[in-house]
DNA sequence: CCCGTATGTTGATGGCGTTAACATAACAAG
DNA sequence: CTTGTTATGTTAACGCCATCAACATACGGG
């Protein structure tokens, strides 16, 4: 009997926290990080600029909360990548890489997001438990595979903040070339 | 005659300019990015906030020549510790990217800023042409220049980026570390 | 000396994040 | 079912912000 389904005008929204998530990313992935207001995610799900303090405690709770969702689809790409590569060879390790610096690129504002704030909530991940497995596989002998780890990380990041910038070409082919270089030295 | 001496209450301030962009440095390098209102810079240098429109068209024009002024200094830093360590050397090419990595963690603000822009103008400086000698001193044999440079700057800015997010502990010794692995392909 | 232009001023506008006070819907207890 | 509590929404207002328009002052070349 409830109207729980029918959608029209309903003073409680509902699930109002993860639509106002889910909002940002959308104004995220569509434009500029200034493009990202409260009263205009909270417009577009229809609700007033102030409702969303019934959820965040400020804007950049929500922003926060937005990044979150990010890391999480970023690591998605990452897994989905290294399992079509091949989990545990080369391949995919090198493959997850390339997926980080292609989010980087598909998701601008978004990727910044994630990582301009030092707030930066350290990401206990399954993208960094997979980081983590492929530094002790393919670090070079003698080095520490947590410094392996950090170099991995610290290349692939580097590189899609280059792009982003224009400061290095965004072309797939030096991507590949680039994260290559980590394997190198094992030959 | 002139009482452009004088530094008490002129109408016309004399470098302007050059005032505001020194104050955004200063602000930067005190707080956060948010602490760069152009009121606030303009009411510091004892200026009306509308003055700044004489000098900049907007905002974000005032926010590059900070930037700008963020990597002479940068430059700078990366120069002087490549002489200090052995310009030419190994060594030398080692010290400009831990220099590179030092300069983020003590100005964070200022070289997020420098970074944070898509608009971010491709540095011709000094800098990039010693990244360009020492990359072609010291690429493994078989890599390109251009990667091996790309590798290196990608490494020594993704470990910036990553330490000022707290992702990885700001550490000098794994700074070096890291950075070394760049060059253990050739030994 | 004087006038044009560069450089500064004040005042106002609309957007922003945020707070306070109020309104309504959901829900649990009697 | 009724009732009171609480979660969740609303409107109104505040102060800060970037920016614009209109006006004021001072510098420097004819």
């Amino acid at each position: 009997m409830s109207n729980r389904d029918s959608r029209e005008a309903r003073y409680h929204h509902g699930d109002l926290r993860a639509a106002l998530v889910a909002e940002g990313i959308r104004l995220l992935t569509a434009g500029g990080a200034s493009d990202l207001s409260l009263r205009v995610v909270a417009g577009n799900v229809g609700v007033s600029a102030t409702a969303v303090y019934r959820h965040f405690p400020d804007k950049d709770a929500l922003q926060s909360a937005v990044s979150e969702e990010g890391f999480r689809r970023l690591g998605q790409r990452q897994a989905a990548a290294s399992a079509a590569a091949g989990q545990g060879q080369s391949a995919g390790f090198l493959a997850s890489g390339a997926a980080y610096v292609r989010f980087a690129l598909e998701n601008p504002a978004l990727f910044r997001l994630m990582f301009s704030r030092p707030t930066a909530a350290s990401r206990q991940s399954e993208a960094a438990a997979l980081l983590g497995r492929n530094a002790a596989a393919f670090a070079p002998g003698g080095v520490d595979p947590d410094i392996f780890a950090l170099q991995a990380w610290s290349i692939a990041h580097g590189l899609a903040m280059l792009m982003l910038d224009r400061l290095a070409p965004a072309d797939e082919m030096i991507v590949e070339k680039v994260l290559a270089g980590l394997l190198v030295a094992q030959r």
